[in-house]
RNA sequence: GCGCCCGUAGCUCAGCUGGAUAGAGCGUCGGACUUCUAAUCCGAGGGUCGCAGGUUCGAAUCCUGCCGGGCGCGCCA
């Protein structure tokens, strides 16, 4: 925690020191106290911020809370409050008011000022810093992406942002469904399109991957490949299920070799970026040979057969997730002789686990909710047996309207709005916005037409307009030869002296709430957190500029508000860049 | 039937692990540019926080039960 009293965990621990030495000396153990938590009224006359410590830490102490409340003002005036604060005041029930004076405010400013990029950077306490891998994403390499998969994408990467500012240790990855069933069936519609180009009868079996794209991909693959695997078709012909393994084989390594760089660029459109790629088959190569199975999953199979967890029925090969906690056995591998997605997955988070991730979080769409008991089952069961190091993220639909009417998407199908189209209607930072602006526990609704009629109106200009507009006052001030950002030393002695406006203070209020935003963001997993702020710190940002001039004659003022801005500027592109959003310096 | 998620302004949604008189954007109505960017600001209107209980100083928030919607419940993924 800080120790720092200009900023808001620093006075949150002042206080909290001051009360554990009240209630010592009324002989009430002050261990484990629940930390102090400093709030921002919602009515002015409530202070420039307010506790609740007393009337939380009441019951404990056996005194009421209004008197536990002024007991505490009493005492933290008669110490480190009396240089920082006008007055407090009992309210309510027992709430603590602050009245903040001028010192607190111009050291606040001067502390962010001096923080400059980095401010709120490294917020998470060092203690609870972690080597934590998070997998998004993750689509099978069968098609498309589409506008559910970009607001996964969109959550996930912007989590990862901002873990990383607070202090986190960040792995992103992708994991790679190459290896079962679903690839197969591309690899088939593949080839009947393929067909089709060559002028066969050749149709996409049923249930099979029916979209346009995959007319594309033949295209390319007979650009590539010209008649290879005509013979084949032909003597397949018309039921594509009918090929010899070794060409769906063929088929579809060659169409999940087109997907990815295609998945690759439309995610570095959106800005997302992934540090590993795995295969789902590489995970079955390699030492460790178990139950005819090598790699990652040879040895989670040894692992799991060591535990005593694996026994075979009806020909097939179950694991005892019930024995962890799920409702029913799962299958490893099918009596057919396949291998299930679960058995994938598990050797996969196995080898997560062996690459020392210290926390490892999935996110997953609602439609693969059901799939967490087993997925939890099964890691717990896994050495060394900790449970809390995989976390399962579930992230809601998005469900599509068009002109009102829900409209229904399906891969198989073909009927899909793709990120690049979403992308191609709104471009990037309304996109990034809108999809993170909503609780990942909520359904989306998103009506494209809306959308697109609505673009210019997006919240996200509202935000790049606060800071497109900063950037143009300080490039004022530099024509007029003022320092555009001041230099500050830590107590502000740099910073002149002046009094601070109400919409000063308010503008600053938003600014020294940026740190614990971000941790609570980070903590909770709620991205829309920040986007919030953002909001409320742009409106801020405006009511300021509206009611404060920046460039005046009071060379005092000037450099104050200058550093005011600076400071605004930063905090708002440190904002939208862990959004995933760009930072305009004009529009 | 069972499990997970959701139900807050006309619409889309916030509401910070229980705080003081529930907020924002869009839409509607009315104001503000000879001054650093009007993609802005100010004001008005709009609510049984799905319903009913419970927990306590205090509930949109936590618990229980209903009602409504979404998503799951395979030797599919």
């Amino acid at each position: 925690m800080s120790d720092d009293l200009y900023d808001l965990d620093g006075l949150a621990a002042s206080l909290g020191a001051t009360l554990a030495a009240l209630l010592a000396e009324s002989g009430t153990p002050a261990t484990d106290l629940p930390p102090v938590e400093l709030a921002l009224p919602a009515r002015p006359e409530h202070g420039d911020l307010t506790t609740n410590a007393a009337m939380v830490t009441a019951k404990r102490a056996g005194r009421p809370p209004r008197e536990l409340a002024e007991a505490l003002g009493e005492r933290w005036m008669a110490g480190p409050g009396a240089a920082l604060c006008e007055r407090v005041e009992v309210a309510g029930p027992g709430f603590l008011n602050l009245f903040l004076n001028d010192v607190w405010y111009r050291g606040a400013l001067a502390s962010m000022l001096e923080a400059g990029a980095d401010y709120g950077r490294g917020s998470l306490p060092e203690t609870r810093r972690l080597k934590v891998n998070v997998e998004f994403v993750s689509v099978n390499p069968t098609g498309p992406l589409h506008v559910g998969h970009a607001r996964y994408a969109s959550y996930g990467d912007a989590l990862c942002r901002i873990f990383a500012f607070v202090g986190h240790d960040v792995t992103r990855e992708f994991y790679v469904n190459d290896y079962g069933t679903q690839m197969a069936r591309l690899g088939e519609a593949l080839a009947a399109r393929y067909g089709q180009r060559m002028g066969l009868d050749t149709p996409v079996p049923e249930g099979g991957y029916q979209g346009e794209y995959v007319l594309d991909l033949a295209d390319a693959l007979i650009a590539e490949v010209g008649d290879r695997y005509k013979e084949a078709v032909v003597a397949a012909a018309p039921d594509m299920e009918a090929l010899p393994a070794e060409v769906v084989n063929e088929l579809k390594v060659w169409g999940r070799d087109a997907i990815l760089p295609q998945f690759k660029a439309t995610l570095a459109r959106l800005r997302v970026p992934f540090d590993v790629w795995t295969p789902e088959s590489t995970l079955f190569v390699g030492e460790g040979e178990h139950r005819g199975y090598g790699g990652e999953v040879g040895k989670a199979l040894s692992d799991l057969d060591r535990e005593g967890l694996l026994y075979d029925e009806g020909g097939a090969v179950w694991l005892k997730t019930t024995q962890y906690g799920d409702d029913k056995d799962r299958v490893l591998i099918r009596s057919s002789g396949e291998h299930t997605y679960f058995l994938s997955d598990i050797a996969y988070h196995r080898d997560k686990m062996d690459r020392g991730f210290a926390h490892m979080i999935d996110i997953w769409g609602a439609d693969h909710h059901g799939y967490v008991p087993r997925m939890k089952a099964a890691f717990t069961a896994l050495p060394p047996h900790e449970p809390d190091r995989l976390e399962l993220i579930i992230g809601q639909m998005v469900s599509l309207l068009e002109s009102g009417e829900a409209r229904r998407m399906s891969k198989r199908r073909g009927d899909i709005v793709t990120v690049d189209d979403l992308i191609d209607a709104i471009g990037v930072d309304a996109a990034r916005f809108l999809l993170v602006g909503r609780s990942h526990d909520t359904t989306l609704e998103l009506d494209i037409d809306l959308a697109v009629q609505q673009s210019s109106n997006n919240p996200v200009y509202y935000v790049q307009y606060a800071h497109a507009r900063i950037c143009s006052i300080l490039r004022n001030l530099e024509e007029s030869g003022v320092r555009p950002a001041p230099e500050a030393g830590p107590a502000g002695e740099a910073l002149p002296a002046v009094s601070v406006g109400a919409h000063e203070r308010a503008l600053l209020r938003a600014l020294a709430r940026f740190p614990d935003v971000l941790v609570s963001t980070a903590d909770q997993r709620t991205p829309n957190r920040l986007h919030a702020y953002l909001g409320e710190l742009a409106a801020e940002f405006h009511v300021f500029y509206r009611n404060c001039r920046v460039l005046t004659d009071d060379a005092g003022v000037t450099a104050f508000r200058a550093a005011l801005c600076a400071v605004t500027r930063g905090t708002l592109a440190s904002g939208l860049r862990l959004l995933g959003v760009s930072a305009p310096e004009s529009m």
